[in-house]
DNA sequence: TTCCTGCCATACATCGTTGCAGACCCCAGC
DNA sequence: GCTGGGGTCTGCAACGATGTATGGCAGGAA
């Protein structure tokens, strides 16, 4: 079996309290039993048993990462830094994924999901405020994007109808006039697409240009999709001089259907996405896109969870972080 | 507090054990013990405490992932499908980054990472098999990918020489002869990299093209490296009218950069990958690539790994399993 | 009746740690 | 010499579950 603290504590020649308190840097310890101690605990290769530290102190010093799925790159990059930002505070990650069905989200609320882990990082995409006020549990919970925008909640999100409004505003003056926006979700307002959905209706109507349903299409945030839903666009007959995806998945994906249908990017049709994932950049022609700052999102979140966890951050509402960002313009939509 | 055994029991006027023994399908209780258990483990909305369950037990129901960086799309597709895998047979994924850091390879294989889990699938980038054997303590351990092949271990893996052959073989069908290779590690040969090479090597062989060292890049296996890797081919005046990428980051760094300084794809220069990850299939030009059967890793290493750790398999020497592979022709090399 | 066997339920110890309360020692102050 | 208090260390209980051993009760065999 492995080293216990009890055999460290033998071999020390103490009590298996006094073990206890040098590893939890417990004050009054003379230096000398401290140096024996370790010693002992060096000698022995003794480690900690965390599933019982856990048990005890009811801590596990995980955090729990709820999203939809970890192959899309945009949260595959956000999983990255999330974990490394919270391995420098000690803690790690644990991922689940809900493949945005409302029941597995329900379920990281409040099952063995929850249990497991100090604190929750989460991805609403299904349910809302009250479906997760109503499982709020005591453990903290930093809601990630747009979904609920509720002041009960903490939340860290980003621009993302200022950050959709530049980015239009951007095309238009570019000349481009008939903007195309793939990726609305229909009836939803307060959640990533709505709100940049709202940034590009804004930034036109600023414009003076008309609004046009017949431009926007609505899918899922997938690359195929946004083939798919350019492919629907022409194939309708709907004229338009730029692309607007709301996240770059789509984007790419529209880009490749406009390439493969011989229409010329930017030349004929511009476009545009949203996240600058890594692959925007490497993309032929590289695509325009806003960078969301996902540091400053992946540092905040993790650091606003591990203050609520750890007492330092104590205000009774939420408290909303927004991060800022930045236009990132490349070929696709000069 | 939350409910406990302890609570089930007395509300349904059993003892603590015997609630135990109905949530672990202990067979000989009477149907009406069994009903008035579970009435009240509803009626109480009790949820078992797995951290108690897990000192108890010694089992965590968690599995470790080992990889060096999860915002990489291949190992960003696998994790999500092994994610999936592990929780169809009632596991979760616990995932660690090394960065291809050495120490914090040697740690995840003894150190706390390994104790929170049941079993670990690990990537080895930087330890050799003495290092893994040395510390290759009683729980199971199933590798992933080739930097290690030796009899002692579990390992999954995919046909990465045949594969990497036969892609080279399709590249001189189409009349190429100077086929760069990006991504190389010199001095390595038993990993994914030299691998690949050997495979490109013999395709060689067996057509009578002259290998030329000239053509071989080595680097990193990340998109810019792949961009640099071109650049520095083409400005050292080295000539070649193909890019095997030996990743398909790589391959799609080295596509943007021929197609940005105005090499034609494929009619000048014809590119290949490998991984086939979603983004492959996407790319303008999309990219020829091999797909190496990735559900196929991630269902058999979860499997083998699961059948370890719960005594199905128990053969002394390592299992060896090798995935299929498919090439994917797509307009980068037709 | 007595004993045994099969079914059902229980008590107790245990996993490895931490919180709480207290024991002990030593020195200063009266 | 006694008291008080700060520093140092210890013992016991507890976290919430499971394994082992065993206790009762029914019904059938002797």
């Amino acid at each position: 079996m492995a080293v216990t603290m009890n055999d460290v504590a033998r071999a020390a020649g103490v009590s298996l309290k006094t073990v206890s308190n040098v590893l939890n840097d417990y004050e009054f310890i003379r230096p000398a039993t401290k140096q024996r101690v370790q010693d002992a605990i060096a000698e022995l290769g003794y480690e900690a048993n965390l599933t019982a530290r856990s048990l005890r102190s009811g801590k596990s010093k995980m955090l729990g990462l709820v999203l939809s799925d970890l192959s899309a790159p945009y949260y595959a990059e956000l999983a990255s830094r999330l974990m490394k930002a919270a391995s420098r505070r000690g803690y790690r990650v644990l991922v689940e994924q809900s493949d945005a069905v409302a029941d597995v989200e329900l379920n990281a609320l409040q099952g063995p999901f929850r249990q497991l882990t100090d604190g929750l990082l989460f991805t609403p995409l299904m349910i809302d405020a009250d479906a997760i006020a109503a499982r709020l549990g005591r453990k903290p919970l930093v809601l990630l994007g747009e979904h609920i925008l509720d002041s009960r909640f903490d939340l860290v999100t980003m621009k993302n109808e200022e950050a959709a409004a530049a980015l239009t505003a951007r095309l238009l003056s570019g000349g481009r006039r008939r903007i195309a926006v793939i990726g609305a979700h229909s009836g939803e307002s307060a959640g990533s697409a709505g709100l940049r959905l709202n940034g590009y209706r804004k930034a036109l109507d600023q414009a003076g240009v008309p609004f046009d349903p017949a431009l926007v299409a609505p899918c899922q945030w997938r690359r195929d999709n946004g083939a798919a839903a350019v492919a629907g666009l022409l194939e309708g007959g709907v004229e338009f001089d730029a692309v607007f995806g709301l996240n770059d998945a789509l984007a790419l994906g529209a880009l490749h259907e406009l390439l493969i249908r011989g229409v010329r990017v930017p030349r004929e049709v511009a476009v545009a996405g949203f996240d600058d994932i890594d692959e925007a950049r490497f993309a032929s022609p590289s695509l325009t896109t806003v960078a969301p700052g996902m540091e400053e999102i992946a540092e905040r979140s993790i650091g606003l969870l591990v203050d609520r966890i750890e007492g330092r951050e104590t205000s009774g509402g939420g408290v909303q972080v927004e991060a800022g960002f930045l236009l990132q313009v490349r070929e696709s939509a000069p």
